[in-house]
RNA sequence: GGGUCGCUAGCUCAAUGGUAGAGCUGCGGACUUUUAAUCCGUAGGUUGCGGGUUCGAGCCCCGCGCGACCCA
């Protein structure tokens, strides 16, 4: 086809490849036929015709007339007749022809001038079996649904990693795993939903901008409002809001929503991350740990089929039946082979952590260097979910003291696959005592700790008009993911934070 | 924060300091049953960015950007 008098001036600086579609583009139009229709006749999804024609004879004609569109995945011409594969946004594919006896030679000479791979393409036509037996539209007229101006990678060499994450959407035309884990995380994320509905909690949305942020130790992103003239923070913990809702008689409420950490990221953190919270009036740390349990469990289910789940790379993981409670400093004691409990001082605890290759934190409180203990010697030889129970004081300020172990609180966190799933509190409400953890926290703040909570006011006087007793647990959402699936946190996100690319 | 490795065509990757290449993709052509077709022909590059050394740099040196892995 000579038609390089029609070709428009393009930029000089496309890739070959985009130069050739944006003037596929641009003829398209010129001829009258759009690249861009407001939408085509489509009367059956592909899916609906795969579960329709199941089992068609190699060379049936059923007579059945149906117009489709797809995006196009591969394409074949051999003379006379040519081959195209269309899939739908659910996955489902179908095989295209068209035939020069069928379409017509003009129709058939457009086809393979105009439409490459990556295309959404339309075709009108009969249900029919290939002679190898492939259930096909045998198309009688084909029109653009939407032209693709940038190639799509080689389907059969993996796309790089930071491809992925960068171009997402790329991936997801590609990689059916992307899809799969995109949809996994919806299956997830519903059955927390239902399984806390089921169990009457209410679902509330409570403030990402916030003029004071609290109720976990982290950096914040600072932000401003200009209406306002304010200095404010993207949330790092849903908590105080969620704690207010339940004194003014939501007892039982969970937010899944989304928290910001100004931090590093890597395999299992992300600067944003979605968070289950949820509370529930005259419950405790151990009913709270056994809703956790069935709701991760529950998920297993909504996700796997079972309780017993099947990571990425083949390997099976039972998240079934109860989990093992192991108590933080008998543990560590055990470990170190000495005697650790919250009475061991400062420099003891210092002294072990610098034993063990610990860098310390000269701004680390004793619970702190505690936990460090832990997480060094202990939560590296968990086999299967394990909750950690009772936490140092002065690393949780919003929970209430051990009912019967002095020095340590109602906490525990849950480990999976060696990293922190959920965290579980019999939550403080004495307002007194958390009047006084937090202006201990403003004062470590003073002093430099850049996590440390602040003084709320606000909080404190929604506890002095009373608190229920009240359990609470925090989920992370795409650790969730990563427990079912075995993936990285980048890939249970659709779209994680990556720095800009440099052009 | 430290260390190691990487960044080359649309994609995935080669290339002793001496003419930047391959496969797939693309484009032109042949072929009426292809499934990563086959055959003939052909195009495609600011080698991440900026400096430096050199007669000569994709390669060596310095800085920066982005990423991966390991360590703390």
């Amino acid at each position: 086809m000579s038609t390089d008098e029609t070709i428009e001036p393009l930029e000089d600086d496309l890739p070959e490849q985009m130069r050739i579609r944006q003037d596929k583009r641009a003829r398209l139009i010129e001829s009258g036929k759009a690249a861009y229709p407001v939408t085509v006749p489509v009367t059956h999804t592909i899916g609906d015709i795969r579960a329709s024609h199941p089992d068609l004879v190699a060379g049936t004609e059923t007579g059945e007339i149906v117009g489709i569109a797809g995006r196009v995945m591969f394409v074949r011409n051999t003379g006379r007749l040519a081959f195209v594969l269309l899939r739908a946004g659910d996955g489902a594919e179908i095989q295209g022809m068209l035939s020069e006896a069928v379409v017509g030679s003009e129709a058939l000479e457009d086809f393979k001038h105009f439409v490459d791979i990556g295309d959404h393409l339309y075709l009108h036509g009969e249900v029919i079996s290939s002679k190898r037996g492939e259930l096909s539209v045998m198309a009688d007229e084909w029109q653009m649904a939407a032209k693709a101006l940038r190639p799509l990678p080689v389907a059969h060499k993996p796309l790089s990693e930071e491809s992925r994450v960068r171009q997402r959407y790329v991936d997801l035309i590609m990689r059916p795993e992307a899809r799969a884990n995109a949809r996994t995380r919806v299956w997830a994320v519903a059955s927390l939903r239902s399984s806390l509905m089921d169990r009457g909690f209410l679902e509330v949305e409570t403030p990402m901008l916030q003029t004071m942020h609290g109720g976990a130790s982290a950096r914040p992103f600072v932000t401003r409002s200009n209406a306002f003239d304010l200095e404010l923070f993207m949330r790092i913990a849903p908590e105080l809001f969620l704690k207010r809702a339940v004194v003014g008689g939501l007892d039982s409420v969970f937010e899944i929503n989304r928290n910001f950490r100004n931090e590093g990221s890597d395999s299992s953190h992300s600067p944003e991350f979605a968070m289950l919270e949820a509370y529930l009036a005259y419950a405790d740390y151990h009913d709270m740990a056994r809703l956790t349990r069935e709701l991760i469990q529950e998920s297993a289910i909504a996700v796997c089929g079972s309780t017993k789940v099947t990571h990425f790379d083949g390997s099976e993981h039972e998240l079934g039946g109860e989990w093992p409670m192991v108590s933080m400093y008998p543990a560590i004691s055990a470990a170190v082979g000495s005697e650790v409990s919250p009475a061991t001082s400062r420099a003891e605890l210092v002294t072990l952590c610098k034993a063990a290759g610990i860098s310390v934190d000269p701004l680390a409180v004793a619970g702190k260097l505690t936990e460090e203990l832990f997480e060094h010697h202990v939560a590296p030889n968990f086999e299967g979910p394990t909750f950690v129970m009772d936490f140092p004081v002065d690393t949780s300020p919003l929970v209430k003291n051990h009912r019967s172990i002095p020095g340590v609180v109602e906490k525990w966190d849950l480990y999976i696959d060696g990293f922190e799933l959920a965290t579980g509190y019999s939550e403080l409400n004495d307002p007194v005592i958390q009047r006084e953890r937090l202006i201990e926290q403003s004062r470590l703040g003073e002093r430099g700790d850049v996590e440390a909570m602040r003084l709320d006011e606000d909080f404190l006087r929604a506890l002095e008009h009373g608190m229920p007793p009240l359990g609470g647990i925090g989920m992370g959402v795409d650790r969730l993911l990563m427990a079912l699936t075995g993936l990285g946190i980048r890939e249970t996100i659709l779209f994680p934070l990556v720095k800009p690319e440099q052009r």
